[in-house]
DNA sequence: ATCTCAATTCGGAGATTCCCGAAATGTCGA
DNA sequence: TCGACATTTCGGGAATCTCCGAATTGAGAT
């Protein structure tokens, strides 16, 4: 039970040191999201979602699965990360921008995935308010 | 129990993930060291560890100790960041670098201050055989 | 007062991360 | 087959991180 490099973990914890992917993994705590509707409901250009996303995948964290031109993520419960990520729930808990998240998700998941995707290109500018700021440490 | 900003647990992941920062942390389970004693553990310039922990100090893991020219840094147990530590430390179980340094801290511990922080500049070379590498991802 | 040495701060070069628009890919529907 | 659209990949500019040697600070020792 040794012979264990220390960059896997160290990878692990880089991937969740950034606020768009602790937004993200939180949002799926509720369920599977196709790309368009994370995209939707963080305010980030799909580009730079598909990124995060497939950085979340990397790391074990999510699991995707295609559905015709619809790319849904969940999260990945069972694997070894499981401790790591109940701690953090934690820490994510009573969070604005968490709670926000959630909320938006809410309407999100309560309309047809079709609505919600050519919504942000038919009409206006995106209603979300909340936008990812790069933050000072 | 809301209104709380989410830049403080970006912060606190972020300052964990870094393989010398973790290696410290593990160290310090065992009890604090100051800062010579963690360099020559570490086999890092004594500079670059003192940023380190700082870091660490400043994401409220670690408290330091002025104990004559001497620095001791420990563990800060009783903060909120508990449940995440735990977590960590079954992550960084049997992680070879972690038991290596394990090793070489009790060496360190078993003599006195003066000789292992004069040591450093009066012989040759460093003996230390485990080197921090940057590792790709 | 002066020297020594542990520790920190500073300067700056190199590597990495982050982000977004443009282009590419793949699928559905007409 | 063709057009529309969700998603990914690509390019590259900007911000951040990381590291180390040099300079600085501060506390003991002489």
């Amino acid at each position: 039970m040794s012979n264990r490099p220390l960059a896997p973990v160290v990878d692990l914890l880089k991937t969740l040191a950034h606020p768009a992917r602790l937004r993200i993994l939180a949002l799926l705590r509720d369920g599977e999201l196709c790309v368009c509707q994370i995209t939707e409901v963080l305010g980030i250009p799909a580009s730079t979602a598909s990124e995060h996303l497939t950085e979340l995948r990397r790391a074990g964290l999510l699991a995707e699965r295609k559905d015709g031109r619809w790319v849904y993520y969940g999260l990945l419960r069972e694997g070894e990360h499981g401790s790591l990520l109940e701690s953090l729930w934690a820490h994510l808990d009573g969070v604005d921008l968490i709670d926000q998240d959630h909320q938006a998700a809410l309407a999100t998941r309560s309309v047809p995935v079709e609505v919600t995707c050519a919504k942000g290109r038919a009409c206006g500018p995106v209603v979300r308010s909340a936008r990812l700021v790069r933050h000072g440490r």
